[in-house]
DNA sequence: GCATGCGGGCCTC
DNA sequence: GAGGCCCGCATGC
């Protein structure tokens, strides 16, 4: 922005290409700039902060205020360290549904409150919007006194993932346990086809007998611990850590190997897959998951949230995590990258979308398939390696498991 | 259902 | 009159 314009003249400069300013998305303090006229974001007058139009009666320029952010009423803290800062919503009555909500911190008993923006002589910081030939005029008035509220997308991320009901967690842990207990019964190669059938009878019966709708994560380290679930020794490092299963709110612990390289957690290679219903493989790619709970959005009508699930926290800046812990950050630029150096974990952005943030979390667990597999050959254990149901004659039946 | 834009109307300074 | 805000309505996704 070169000239001095102000968005109340009655007439703006003409404003060169080589003028245009590269769009803001989160615009703060008194700024001015001239977005390109094919700019998207700028024709849509959209913003990171959460903006409500209000009458300016000015048909030529359009302006909004700002709607501050939706904090828990006794300001909780994440166990990352972040605060909750919510998206209000534009739409009023939205926006009082939202007001009064429990917070979303499932160990927090606070309610959800608009934190309203003062940040321009006591009155929200306002925006100008004018649209002229040579390009998009933006003006700001007032710099934000309150935290960013999470993105856009991200309620939209939320749904993609599918992460929620507990009840998928609960179901998730019962047979990433089942299948522990066949991987151990098949180390025992002399007696592979006896175990295989002795296996596949057992998880039948020992999944329906656990699983209740009340189901919860110590109830079923009790339950593991009655029936003498054993972790799998794989040339002295367990390889499948229940432990690390179940206290999903700690971080997952490093795996080396033998070049001393931190290349993935030891956390089981297998994944719930919600439209089979069933453990698969680590290949699994984003996709359409038949069981996505919707009510995650806090605007949908539900308090039922991702932070119920303890698998993510709200995150709004840079926070020092650990990568194995798949904590997804809600941050669009957040997202905290895995160093060259194996050693240390960066900062750096992603410059991607959450989903692709996501497809990477795969990516790296993928790593985990690859070096099962590699072990199961080097150790002759066969039928490890493809999961499918066709090949691998000893992947219990899950689809028979009523849950 | 919600985001967004428009515009009438009211209030305060 | 300017600025801020509330509210209702229409439209699009």
């Amino acid at each position: 922005m070169l000239r001095d314009w102000d968005i109340n003249d009655n007439v703006v400069p003409a404003i060169s290409e080589a003028e245009l300013d590269e769009y803001q998305e989160w615009a703060d303090g008194h700024c001015r700039y001239v977005y390109n006229p094919n700019s998207e974001e700028a024709k849509k007058h959209s913003s990171g902060w959460a903006m409500r139009n209000t009458n300016n009666h000015n048909v030529n320029i359009l302006k909004k205020s700002c709607l501050g952010v939706l904090v828990c009423s006794v300001g909780c803290t994440l166990p990352n360290g972040a605060k909750i800062n919510l998206r209000p919503a534009i739409c009023d009555k939205a926006r009082r549904k939202q007001t009064g909500k429990p917070c979303p911190n499932r160990n927090c008993n606070g309610r959800l409150d608009i934190q309203p923006c003062r940040g321009h002589c006591g009155y929200p910081v306002t925006h100008f919007w004018r649209h002229t030939k040579y390009g998009i005029f933006f003006q700001a008035k007032g710099v934000h006194d309150h935290p960013k509220p999470e993105p856009k997308n991200c309620r939209e991320t939320r749904r993609y993932l599918g992460m929620g009901k507990r009840k998928n967690l609960a179901l998730m842990l019962t047979r990433d346990a089942a299948l522990s207990k066949k991987l151990k019964t098949l180390q025992n190669k002399t007696n592979y086809n006896n175990e295989m059938i002795n296996c596949q009878q057992q998880t039948s019966i020992e999944m329906t007998e656990t699983y209740s709708p009340t189901y919860t994560q110590m109830n079923y380290q009790e339950y593991a611990q009655q029936q003498q679930f054993t972790n799998i020794d794989f040339s002295g490092n367990e390889f499948i850590n229940a432990e690390e299963i179940f206290q999903l709110d700690q971080p997952i612990k490093q795996y080396n190997n033998s070049n001393n390289m931190q290349v993935f957690s030891k956390s089981p290679s297998t994944v719930l897959d919600l439209d089979k219903n069933y453990l698969v493989k680590n290949e699994m790619t984003i996709g359409t998951f038949s069981e996505v709970d919707d009510t995650m959005s806090l605007t949908s009508g539900s308090s039922v949230s991702l932070f119920d699930d303890a698998y993510q926290f709200a995150n709004n800046g840079y926070v020092t995590n650990n990568y194995n812990s798949h904590e997804l950050n809600n941050n669009y630029y957040g997202k905290q990258n895995y160093s060259e150096d194996s050693s240390i974990y960066d900062t750096r952005n992603f410059n991607t979308s959450p989903i692709d943030q996501v497809n990477y979390d795969y990516s790296m667990i993928d790593q985990q398939t690859s070096y099962f597999n590699e072990y199961n050959r080097n150790n002759n254990i066969n039928g490890y390696i493809n999961y499918s149901d066709d090949v691998v004659p000893y992947v219990p039946q899950f689809e028979q498991c009523a849950f």
